[in-house]
DNA sequence: CACTTATGTGGATCAGTGATCCGAATCAAG
DNA sequence: CTTGATTCGGATCACTGATCCACATAAGTG
């Protein structure tokens, strides 16, 4: 790879990253292929559509994600290592505003450029998941893919104006049904034993 | 009103609900005008913009669900009541995809078309929620904004292709941290209690 | 150091979007 | 039937992501 071309790319990525904090991850290529002192098609050949763009950009954030999943499965109590974790998956898209739309998408197809980050996200909630269900921490009739969801559910409130005040209480609601009680028995049902206490 | 102008509004009404349960509330206006064989001027001078489009296609629907919220307030049991009205108000934005999106930025803006017709659904939802709180069938920490999010985040995943399928199982969970146990002298610490069974 | 070549660049351009303007067509009242 | 106001829709604008290709430039060679 040529000298120059490195450059342009590391501008890029540092542009990208700003402009994303700034404007979410809508914002216009345009604007940061200017942002970085580069023509549109500069980008665009750099990183051919914007999933790639993101792809390059977040990985360290994925990255780090998944080996703190790692370490949290070592740490002494299966039900902090979850939540904790799952707070961290959560505050982490706030950093970039309309992420979850895209992991979203990208989770089932296969071709896009942020597939192979957010299967191993998912796996790594799975793990976490499957321990803290050994454990009797975590209801059991829930698996990975309904983690992924509930967190991608989750980070979507952030995402939204509306709502993002909201989040944190919400995200404490959706925590308790996750966790402890119920689910060993009548997962096949769906619907949990009505409150009789 | 023109007779004619009234009949190509009836026409654009009927090409957009056509339009947007096929191909979702992002579908061109364009093709809208298409539909209705009128040009695109026409449809903005009738709806300025698409959310006042949608305000006119959805708002008998808005009806029908805050009309149902009045009639379940009589139903014997307040805990079915709150969970059936919430299984109608996700089924319903499967008609219309994207459609949650639009309801989350409208909730909080005052200026937008599909406004009050939000404000209206949270407050039908709001009241169920108290009947079922007076009832100790939902746990008191939540208010009619967190019970809207709720919505909103279950009929987003419902949206998103990836997370469709299940949807209705996360629906099960979070209606179960909805309803019955908890919430009554912890609510100020928002952390559920730790299991200890 | 000079030259050649392969590589990278970015302005011009295209199709698509929502929005706006204004001459022309159409309806309804007298 | 005439007149006047209302409505219509094609043309147009600014913006988006994407593509093309003449041009500049860096890297390698003699």
């Amino acid at each position: 790879m040529r000298a120059d071309a490195r450059e342009n790319r590391d501008h890029l990525l540092t542009a990208a990253g700003t402009a994303i904090t700034e404007q979410g991850v809508d914002v216009s290529l345009r604007d940061i292929a200017r942002r970085a002192g580069v023509g549109l098609a500069t980008l665009l050949r750099h990183f051919p559509t914007r999933e790639a763009l993101l792809d390059a950009l977040l990985r360290t954030s994925f990255d780090d994600l998944t080996a703190k999943a790692g370490e949290l499965e070592t740490s002494n109590s299966p039900e902090d290592a979850l939540v904790s974790w799952l707070r961290d998956c959560v505050a982490w898209t706030t950093e970039y505003r309309g992420v979850t739309v895209l992991m979203a998408a990208a989770i089932e197809d296969a071709e896009s450029a942020l597939h192979a980050s957010c299967v191993t996200l998912r796996a790594a909630g799975a793990r976490l998941l499957a321990r803290a269900q050994a454990a009797g921490a975590a209801r059991s009739d829930i698996d990975g893919t309904d983690l992924f969801a509930l967190i991608a559910a989750l980070a979507w409130l952030g995402d939204q104006p509306s709502f993002a005040p909201r989040a944190d209480h919400v995200f404490e609601v959706v925590a308790s049904a996750v966790l402890t009680r119920a689910g060993s028995g009548d997962a096949e049902q769906g619907t949990p034993p009505p409150s009789a206490p």
